[in-house]
DNA sequence: CCGGCTATTTATCGTTAGATAAATCTTACC
DNA sequence: GGTAAGATTTATCTAACGATAAATAGCCGG
């Protein structure tokens, strides 16, 4: 009966080239942290509040796309400024540590990089290889290092492994709480801070010497 | 020019119902855990030996399908030993709690396992919060009792929050080396048991007292 | 206010997914 | 060894996906 045409949607804004594709990218990341790699381009638009084809200016594929979430999510997200915290002896180590994975994990422990972590890991993304060895050698390390230091013990190659494994065991206990509350969706103890300053105790009262 | 089919695929061996509806569930957990749950029913058909309409003589449905893999994977992978075990106070705590993650690790920690969970923990699926909390149920607080029994630490409702934390952060730890060995394919540094008894003695030895 | 540039939409293509129906092969039993 | 039951395959349908091309609409300079 209407001349008009019926849309459920109103049309998109106009944008300038560059502010659409970073919008594409930062809402991408949410949504895909949401419904995962493999949700339809069309559900993506309806996140954007465009038409499916649209992306298609901005990124030559589906892939291409998600390439460009990745670097979003794992490159531009780590702040140099944690690596002087961790090893900046002026302070007590628990402060440190503390102070340091506090300050971390406020920056990855929300759905969107929790998920699209897990999302990218079991599909095997390259990328995430590459994150995981970052972590070693600027987190890890560093704290192996500083715990060691702090009781005295020596690293050798005959205990280093059994040290690494240990600093990743604190990373991986505090790691396993954003897991549990934003993949699982299951309720967890108390705030954040608590569990961290927890944890940290431990490993610094009872490091080997 | 032959006149028999060209089949690039011996037929599949016949066999009775139960035992092929069994064979499917199986091998289609370690189908899944590989190319996790998008992946297609003919690819799966081929992981099979078969063709891809035959699981549909089986269960009606691809999903149907995969809620008996959960079903599976979760529910049948408990072993009721693993309680008494937590709780015989008539060993040493240090030696019970690396016995039962020793075990318990034993399995979960295999590609198959771990990546189903997180598959199906991003997919939103019921069953893993009813996993996680019969973990906290038959894990996580029969540590904490056992830890606080063991240093004489009362539980109340001020510290239990913290506690169960706190249990939940060694079950964490222990679990992202698996995590990493089999979702991320990363290098770990050395054997799960050691791994496990070098956090199982920091926590043994700095519980809150 | 007009003309062109380009962001956005409409329409559509080819492929592949899950699923169904009918045909065929294998086994068990008399 | 013939026959019925049912396990497996072949052939195919429909819907939905990623992607492309052509049409439309909003903005800016003259």
């Amino acid at each position: 009966m209407s001349g008009a045409p019926t849309l459920l949607r109103p049309r998109a804004a106009r944008k300038s080239f560059d502010d659409r594709r970073a919008e594409i990218v930062r809402k991408a990341a949410s949504f895909f942290a949401q419904s995962g790699f493999d949700a339809t381009t069309r559900e993506l638009a309806a996140w954007l509040g465009t038409t499916q084809p649209l992306m298609y200016r901005y990124f030559p594929s589906k892939n291409a796309l998600i390439e460009e979430v990745y670097e979003a999510v794992f490159l531009q997200s780590w702040d140099t400024a944690w690596d002087a915290l961790l090893t900046d002896r002026t302070r007590p180590l628990h402060d440190r540590l503390c102070d340091f994975y506090n300050r971390y994990t406020d920056a990855i422990m929300h759905p969107e990089w929790m998920r699209i972590y897990l999302f990218a890991g079991l599909k095997g993304v390259d990328i995430t290889g590459l994150y995981i060895a970052r972590v070693e050698a600027r987190i890890i390390r560093p704290v192996m290092v500083e715990m060691c230091a702090e009781t005295g013990l020596v690293i050798t190659p005959d205990n280093e492994a059994k040290l690494l494994e240990l600093a990743w065991s604190l990373q991986g206990g505090i790691f396993y709480y954003g897991v549990r509350k934003f993949v699982y969706a299951t309720p967890v103890h108390g705030e954040k801070r608590a569990m961290i300053e927890a944890a940290v105790d431990v490993y610094v009262k009872a490091w080997p010497k």
